[in-house]
RNA sequence: GCCAGCGUAGCUCAAUUGGUAGAGCAACUGACUUGUAAUCAGUAGGUUGCGGGUUCGAGUCCCAUCGCUGGCUCCA
């Protein structure tokens, strides 16, 4: 293989093989990964070194496909982007600006409303700015002189952030012509570099993220070195827009969301169909998993809530009502009702781990601009639980409902995140029990070996949690199943067990969800599946339809049959032509079709079409009924038919 | 709740500078009797989210309100 020679700015020379990835030559010659990053690419025998080297660092040369390197392309595109803005409307004030997952944005103070078409004003903009071939310089100044420099613009944001940074913070700016700003780094050597970007949306976002504080306004964009990664990434929004549960939700009549009840979504027949497997299946591994069933009442009133802690903790997001001139509550949490369960007998340490499991539905009033299709309701089932169990149960028992999680999800082919949740500002318990219930979470992660990230502040305001994340299709990440440890609800109900010393003793509480809510888990479903449904889980598994009407008296027959068998079906027998039956089936993406005529008849066979493989071939009624039921009792993800086809082959 | 944008037939969208709402698909009726992604013809369908205002005249402009979308905040 033939070798790559790079000549360092220094003038020495270094030999690499040819193929080797920018990447590691950067990690090879700086020896550590340096907080400064360059995009660049080696290209046949020799490396571009125009864009080499910052100031203060050696080497560092990442691609764009490495995550600092991208984060460094976007940073900088976040800076074109502002001292574009600044160019148009000088008088804006800059908060923050980042890069981020897909691109970057940044925040604004400016008295002008920027709307949809300022934003190609702005690309404009952006555009003379790469086309001017600005390098981004890296200066350091001491705080008094930074501050000072700071003031002097006018940027009272940046000045907030200085007099906010710890005393021995390394203060550094980045120039790029006459633009100037606060910015602790990683960009690329010009904007010249910046090849291709798109401003996407506006948004408001409070000034550090808290509500009290003023509204800025927030450009999002993206941006990529080569025009075609932008234009595969925009494609890949208009995929996304696709699948949109919301748009799939109306088109296959799974749920609505109406005017009249808004947040509170109504299950159409097809969308029961799914929720009613759901919770079929569900019901079938909690069973298997140990856990009994309880249901408790959607209102209750307003002494359990303040035994519970929710009347102080939860009121704004609780929908309170009068009874016969006293206060009840409808339920935002499970919790209070499975403790009065449990209060309903005597426990004994003989009964633990003892899993109380509800299909729980809660009403919470969830701000209305937060409300987001079936994502993000204000009526909502949770798939509940709360085990009661002794303390030295708690690790296993944690590892339990983690095996049982990852086996829900892996059903459905999901990948997910963890995060682990730790106490809140707004808490009840005391120090000691927040330091134990959290180290007993972080332990059973850890004896799992899962990959976790710490959500410092997060957690309930009754305990810590650990938290299973799922993408929708525009990859943002909706908290679907979550294991809270609980030590306040059990004391505040003054919960109790005998112990093997005939003593009572205070249970330990799990409180945990697995789908998390249906409503939330079915919105993920349809966007992974993009609607296509295993054939478990689709509303009409079979679809039925006749060439003309001739066959209808067959049809039937074959309907009854499969009807016999248990499956979903629905027989299209109207005198239209095969080709738009077909045509209208896909698209209501039932999993299978079976078409039938004169050869079906004189066969006695079925013509079978899967949605996912197209023409599958006739066969008997028997063969196909066997197939499609292992396939559902299997909840296969995949069409069983594919294998059969390729083993005939 | 906050910031911005949007709201026309069941769905997807039209409607010059304000001039009196239209198309495709779906639905319905009829003809066609069809072999793997759209047969043809006809019919019907809208107080332009709701409520005010400006105007001779408002889907178009203004105000208010409800809802939706993208974010922020919050959270399953």
């Amino acid at each position: 293989m033939a070798d790559v020679k790079i000549t360092l700015k220094d003038g020495s020379v270094k030999v690499y093989p040819k193929g080797t990835t920018v990447y590691e030559i950067a990690k090879d010659i700086s020896g550590r990964l340096a907080k400064e990053a360059i995009v660049g690419e080696v290209n046949g025998t020799t490396v571009d070194l125009s864009y080499e080297v910052n100031e203060d660092c050696s080497l560092n040369i990442y691609k764009f496909e490495d995550e600092e390197g991208a984060h460094a392309f976007r940073h900088t595109s976040s800076h074109i982007m502002a001292q574009a803005v600044k160019r148009l409307w000088p008088e804006t004030k800059l908060a923050i600006g980042p890069a981020i997952d897909d691109g970057f944005y940044y925040d604004f103070d400016t008295d002008h409303t920027f709307v949809p078409e300022d934003l190609e004003k702005i690309e404009a903009e952006m555009k003379k700015i790469v086309k001017e071939d600005l390098s981004l310089e890296r200066f350091e100044l001491p705080r008094d002189e930074a501050l000072k420099l700071m003031a002097e613009k006018g940027e009272d944001y940046k000045v907030e952030l200085i007099n906010d940074l710890p005393e021995d913070a390394v203060i550094s700016f980045y120039r790029q012509g006459d633009f100037v700003d606060l910015c602790a780094g990683c960009h690329v050597q010009s904007t010249k570099k910046i090849k291709s970007f798109k401003l996407l949306n506006l948004a408001g976002a409070y000034w550090r993220g808290n509500e009290n504080n003023k509204m800025l306004q927030r450009i999002y964009g993206t941006s990529f070195p080569k025009a075609s990664l932008l234009d595969q990434h925009l494609e890949m929004l208009e995929e996304a827009k696709k699948r949109d549960h919301r748009k799939l939700g109306k088109e296959l009549k799974l749920f609505a969301l109406m005017e009249e009840g808004p947040g509170f979504p109504f299950f159409l027949p097809n969308g029961m169909v799914v929720k009613n497997e759901l919770l079929n299946y569900w019901r079938e591994v909690h069973k298997e998993a140990g856990y009994v069933e309880i249901e408790t009442p959607i209102i209750l009133n307003r002494e359990l809530w303040q035994t519970s802690g929710h009347w102080y903790h939860y009121k704004e997001n609780m929908y309170a009502l009068k009874i016969d001139d006293e206060d009840y509550a409808i339920k935002p949490m499970n919790c209070p009702g499975g403790m009065l369960s449990y209060k309903t007998e005597l426990r004994s340490y003989k009964d633990f781990p003892l899993r109380m499991a509800e299909i729980g539905r809660v009403h919470r009033h969830e701000l209305s601009g937060a409300l987001h299709g079936l994502m993000r309701v204000r009526a909502f089932t949770q798939d509940d639980a709360h085990i009661f169990m002794l303390p030295e149960q708690i690790k296993d028992e944690i590892k339990n409902v983690c095996h049982l999680i990852d086996s829900i999800y892996e059903t459905f082919g999901f990948s997910y995140h963890v995060e682990l949740s730790t106490r809140p500002e707004d808490s009840m318990g005391t120090d000691e029990e927040w330091a134990y219930t959290e180290a007993a979470l972080e332990g059973a992660l850890k004896e799992l070996g899962l990959d976790y990230r710490i959500n410092a502040g997060d957690g309930a305001f009754y305990g810590p949690k650990i938290d299973f994340h799922l993408k929708d299709s525009l990859n943002r990440t909706w908290q679907c199943g979550t294991i809270q440890l609980d030590m306040q609800l059990p004391q505040r109900f003054d919960l109790t067990y005998i112990g093997s010393d005939g003593e009572k003793h205070r249970p330990i509480m799990i409180h945990r969800v697995a789908f998390g809510s249906i409503e939330r888990f079915l919105g993920i479903l349809i966007e992974e599946f993009a609607g296509k449904f295993p054939t478990w889980l689709a509303p009409v598994q079979v679809k039925l339809m006749t060439i003309a009407d001739r066959h209808i008296d067959y049809a039937k027959e074959i309907e009854a049959k499969l009807n016999a068998a248990g499956l979903r079906v629905s027989l299209d027998d109207r005198a239209e032509k095969i080709g738009k039956k077909i045509r209208e089936a896909q698209m209501e993406k039932n999993p299978y079709m079976l078409i039938l005529g004169d050869k079906d008849i004189d066969n006695q066979t079925v013509s079978v079409r899967s949605r996912d493989l197209g023409e599958v071939g006739a066969m008997s009624v028997d063969v196909f009924v066997e197939t499609i039921l292992k396939e559902i009792k299997d909840r296969s993800k995949v069409a069983l038919f594919q294998a059969k086809a390729a083993k005939e082959a």
